[in-house]
DNA sequence: GTCTATACAGTGATAGAC
DNA sequence: GTCTATCACTGTATAGAC
């Protein structure tokens, strides 16, 4: 809420702040109109499709991010390290939940179901990618990529159900050094 | 609904499965009577303290489950491979999700929190023991515990979002050969 | 464009008939 | 004990004033 918000875009992060926290369902239109600082006649302004649209450009914007910020680098220059980096910021070190691994999880899956497919499909492809490219087989590959991207989910996961960020620290680190 | 429910334990299964399928906010009251084919006097008989305490009665069914076919066999045995047995068949292969997990990512986390905490407190705990008592040093058993019961958790995830549950399998095959 | 009013459906929960 | 009817409330969404 710091920047005045003056179209969709400028509500977008207060916006996915608050499915993150509360989920899809959870997420009333009372929390956030306050997180946004935005009336329903705001709202419905920028987003006449209601709270589902709202949550399509949340998730939009998501995969925007990562594809610019990790699957792109991937598969283009195979930085694996450049990637957690990334995803450990983006996470904020464990204290942020994953809102797609989320939505994936819960109540409203199937209506996101698209989205959230094609997430983790291109995260799995570009780190496949990237692993191959650093020498190994495309089968070993793939199931590395596998095993690292359901790790980083794992772990938050985890941090969050022992209230512990940490834990997701320590997952990234044996990630990283299982990927090297 | 195989059974006819004659007391709270028989209306537990189904109740799980709604509430696995649809979070604890979208599981509605109409969804848990079509479940578990009780109307609201029943239900409100049986749980007096409405939908919180049918998650309640839920998680502990969950736990109690766990402890007795996991956890305390780890501590006692050591028997890490009759963990994954059990957790593959609880899990469906990939087909069903991780109540316990899904509530720790979404809305209503800090309701149940502790329940969450201690659930998964007491799988890395158990593990741990586990892989210590096969010879490894303290803390890389807890290390590897925590990485495994991530792992878990991550497959779940990665699997329901691809749509494939056969990641899980091959999750669990991975984990498997990390634990040996 | 943004707010206030409100419509209308659906929620969890309760009361009372049987 | 179980169902039906109903409660008060909150949800999303809309309409209309400004």
């Amino acid at each position: 809420m710091r920047k005045p918000i003056s179209d969709r875009a400028d509500a977008l992060p207060a916006l996915a702040e608050v499915f993150r926290q509360h989920g899809y369902e959870g997420a009333s239109l009372s929390l956030i109109g306050a997180a946004t600082g935005l009336g329903k006649g705001s709202l419905y302004n920028f987003f006449p499709g209601g709270k589902e649209e709202m949550a399509e450009a949340v998730l939009a914007e998501i995969e925007a991010w990562f594809e610019e910020r990790v699957f792109a680098p991937l598969r283009e220059g195979g930085d694996v390290t450049a990637m957690f980096a990334a995803v450990e910021a983006y996470f904020r070190s464990g204290r942020r939940v994953c809102l797609v691994g989320a939505l994936a999880l819960a109540d409203s899956r199937d209506r996101f179901a698209a989205r959230v497919r094609r997430y983790f499909a291109e995260w799995v492809d570009a780190l496949a990618a990237a692993l191959a490219a650093r020498g190994r087989e495309p089968a070993a590959a793939r199931e590395a990529a596998e095993d690292i991207v359901a790790g980083v989910q794992g772990a938050l996961v985890l941090a969050r159900a022992l209230d512990e960020p940490a834990a997701f620290g320590r997952a990234v680190a044996r990630l990283k050094a299982r990927a090297a």
